[in-house]
DNA sequence: GATGAATGAGAATTCATTCAT
DNA sequence: GATGAATGAATTCTCATTCAT
């Protein structure tokens, strides 16, 4: 146990140094001198420097992951647009409560290494499937316009990609009206007419 | 004229590299093994390692910002949303035609200097505005629903990167349907009820 | 102390290296080949070449200067000439001491930088100064004849350089003896004819 | 011939940079630009780097040579002293005249080949036993009081090159000045007091 | 002869990783 | 375990020299 502190430690450090200055600019020198370990005591604890970054990375992907719930449906479940509501705010809480691993995440986790950027990849790549199959249900029960789901779909992630972004330079951002404005901006893109028509107002979920 | 050419040359190929391997996994002797030249030919052409990838990156951003253009109004002027799916196919075009420089500059421009980075989170705040000030102008025109048009321009930019980014994995997308489906989303998106009423077609456009 | 030591060790080696080949014609990989170093290790004890000849050069300067006293004026004093022959000697103990630092000062210190040619420079001019202040004064105690003090000064500064220079190549000189042919040659040079004529003997001083 | 005047064209442009930047901060780049020729026509004239710097070394050392004359003894030459201040003189004015080449000489010779160092190493121990023949002959004639006639040649030579380095930086130095101290204090230095007693005026010379 | 683009050996420096204490 | 000195492969960049046109 107090070696998983001593591994906490330095990664905490790492974390805030990769976030600040990426990869390739933080060097083992820095991040034994902000942990205030010796040289050679970082490699009692981590193979290498890639590997640190990793578990690192790793975090960040299933902590966000964790944070995605599938849409269910069921008498007794909040309504779709609120589950998504509860995903978005959510990972835009994350955001802010690991401002260094998102940083890193979105800006900082390329050109590593070739099954690095696989991973990442593939991490978003089935984000985007999530979503797909969340707006082709939405299709059958006519919550959603027919359109080109995968297409969509990417739109929808990028837009919460870049919202979290570029909520990483604001001080105090506000999650809940941030995700209430890509939610809306969201749903209306693809719902149907019909609903919109249904539910004119301010939150666009369908009656019950 | 021959300088231009070599210097074309290995551009060329350097571009390749750092599409395919990022910033620092591209060294020069890779860059020169490819260009078929000596290691000190590099330096007869280029000052180092990190301007020869500012000049790229500038290209793919000189060529972008030209090829959005700002909205304009008038009774010769096509419509507003017409001119929307102009830029985004202009766009869309340029990231077809130079998968390696969009490839460079979504994925492997950040993590190589601190006023590089600058740079691109300028270039991208620009758009953000650029976007927003176009959303604005719709609120005044009852073409655009009132809503926090900062957050929902950093949607659409989202959405349009990560299209781009994941375009180019794929072999022979069709720009003009991605764009429409890029388009048809962000103006439902946006659009006021009154506009979605009136015009309830797919191609979702101010009635004339 | 341990690292004072390794220091110590590169210092020495680069001195002979660069005693016997000049600065240009030293590489790092001489220096660490000779101290039986890795290549890296020398960085963790120096810069960069350049600084580790300016220490060198710093030190050669250092001592040179601590060996030339000012003459002092008094009753509990050594003669003037005895100073002289003192501050001579001084110096020529440490040209045999140091042979390669004198080597290196007197044949290898130009060259190289352009704030380096300076400091030498100055060092020099600062030596002419202290030799002009001891003829003017000689001149008010009537010790020395007048003549233009500064040009007499550059004469007996570059006498004493020349012997050190030429004093290097010699295997066991005899400083004493160089040293009272230099004394002797200078204050013949610029002796008042009345003092000659008072002390016609071997050592030229004024009578008590 | 046309050839001749090319060479002296780079050799005039080479001398200047050399004597302003030394050896090593001079490269081919530089002295074709200055001298207006293509880089590959340099070599048209010259082996190499190293050889045109050796062209003007050995311009330097045979004019200095050739300005030293030999005391030459006889009832229809000036005096031993007129003979000496004639050598002072024409080297001084080669100073002036060339004071490029001087400062090559005097600061830049060093630090660039074995042979090299030799070679000036040779030229100054040949113009110290000049010297140094020239103090014994006196001393045979009893001008020159009896004293280790290499270290006082030493000292002569110091004392004449310092003063020619020192002389560079002037602006418009008066030579004959220059060359009257010199000859005094040097003569001085060596004479036999008899010498001294006969001529106590200011022109130190043999009465007739 | 003249050109200047091309060459490539060589030099300095960095930094992740190892290992003796 | 902890340390931090030592390592050396890897990388960038320079510059005297060559050579095809």
């Amino acid at each position: 146990m107090e070696r998983q502190a001593r591994r906490a430690q330095v990664l905490y450090h790492a974390k805030r140094l990769f976030a600040l200055q990426g990869y390739h600019r933080t060097n083992i020198s820095d991040i034994v001198a902000q942990a205030r370990i010796a040289r050679g005591t970082f490699y009692l604890y981590f193979q290498n420097k890639k590997e640190l970054f990793e578990e690192l990375l790793n975090e960040a992907l299933r902590e966000i992951s964790a944070r995605i719930h599938r849409i269910r449906l069921g008498p007794n479940e909040p309504s779709p647009a609120q589950q998504l509501r509860d995903n978005i705010v959510r990972v835009l809480d994350f955001v802010l409560a690991e401002r260094e691993l998102t940083d890193i995440l979105l800006n900082h986790a390329y050109d590593l290494d070739r099954d690095f950027d696989g991973r990442i990849r593939n991490f978003y790549a089935h984000i985007i499937e999530q979503i797909q199959r969340s707006l082709e249900l939405g299709i059958k029960m006519n919550l959603v316009r027919p359109c080109d789901t995968r297409t969509v779909a990417i739109c929808i992630l990028g837009g919460v990609k870049e919202v979290a972004a570029q909520t990483l330079a604001e001080p105090h951002p506000d999650v809940n009206q941030l995700a209430e404005q890509i939610l809306d901006f969201g749903l209306r893109g693809v719902a149907t007419e019909e609903l919109l028509r249904a539910a004119p107002g301010r939150t666009l979920e369908k009656p019950h």
